[in-house]
DNA sequence: CTTGACTCTTGACCAGACTCTAGGGTTTAT
DNA sequence: ATAAACCCTAGAGTCTGGTCAAGAGTCAAG
């Protein structure tokens, strides 16, 4: 990770002020495997080099992209040692497919919810409420 | 809950069966305040009724719709003592709320991870690979 | 030199919704 | 009568992604 000039000097509270986490979660992505160990000074601090800046980064893109902390880890493999491209894109597609099929489920709640929410006319008190009868009787949607 | 003719009689194994549950689920919801304490047989084995069966499914749908678990418990509360049909419409619209951000932000995942599956060839190694490089460097999109 | 900020390790704890284990007692079928 | 199948309790474990605490060592400023 030291290639040319990329000196440790980065103690892990700068180092996760840049890279934009807690301190414990840098300590934690290095006992998960994310992040190699780092050297140490003397007296046993760790210190970074710059790239571990970015592969934080990395990881918090990755994770907002969806991706898992188990599945960044493939792809940081991948990066690190030179993988197929073939293998990153089943990695992303596989995680389309995932995603595809999370919004269909909530899309499928959100149309149940919203005609449920227009039928009720928020008067009264609640026997005769559509949503509370919906819940009561199974009925057209199925909530799995 | 017994209000006419509901014998309690189900032991907890037929209850699970019938609500498609399992029977640690059953006291999981007894525990959780969702279910009352049931009736139980001289040697202490629970006794049901057929009502639980349709309260456990009560339960089952409303987390079908995205409804945690204490928001199951507040429609039930609302069901058991005749709440305010404002209070339950109240509840849904939150939910509502929660799924379309829930929504958007899937959305904005597989938009990027579309882009960029179809920028990757899929052929080679992986340096130069669009994705990883995405994820290597901030750009455009932005992964909280 | 002392104070405060920083770091170390080990290990516990959080949410959410279960699921399982251990070590018993009970019921039912043969 | 005895084995299989059921039930009981209390409490621990699962998964994910951190977050916090205790107790101790280290470093920089005044």
């Amino acid at each position: 990770m030291d290639t040319l000039n990329n000196p440790a000097r980065l103690t892990i509270g700068r180092l996760s002020q840049q890279a934009g986490v807690g301190i414990d979660t840098v300590r934690f992505y290095e006992r998960r495997g994310l992040l190699p160990s780092p050297a140490r000074s003397p007296s046993g601090y760790r210190l970074y080099s710059e790239d571990t800046i970015a592969r934080i980064r990395f990881i918090r893109r990755a994770k907002g992209l969806g991706f898992t902390l188990d599945e960044v880890e493939n792809l940081l493999r991948l990066q690190d040692q030179g993988g197929r491209k073939s293998a990153v894109r089943e990695l992303t597609e596989r995680k389309l497919i995932q995603i595809n099929a999370k919004i269909d489920d909530l899309q499928r709640m959100r149309n149940v919810l919203q005609k449920l929410a227009g039928e009720c006319s928020g008067k009264g008190n609640v026997d005769s409420c559509p949503i509370i009868e919906a819940l009561s009787n199974e009925d057209e949607y199925d909530g799995t």
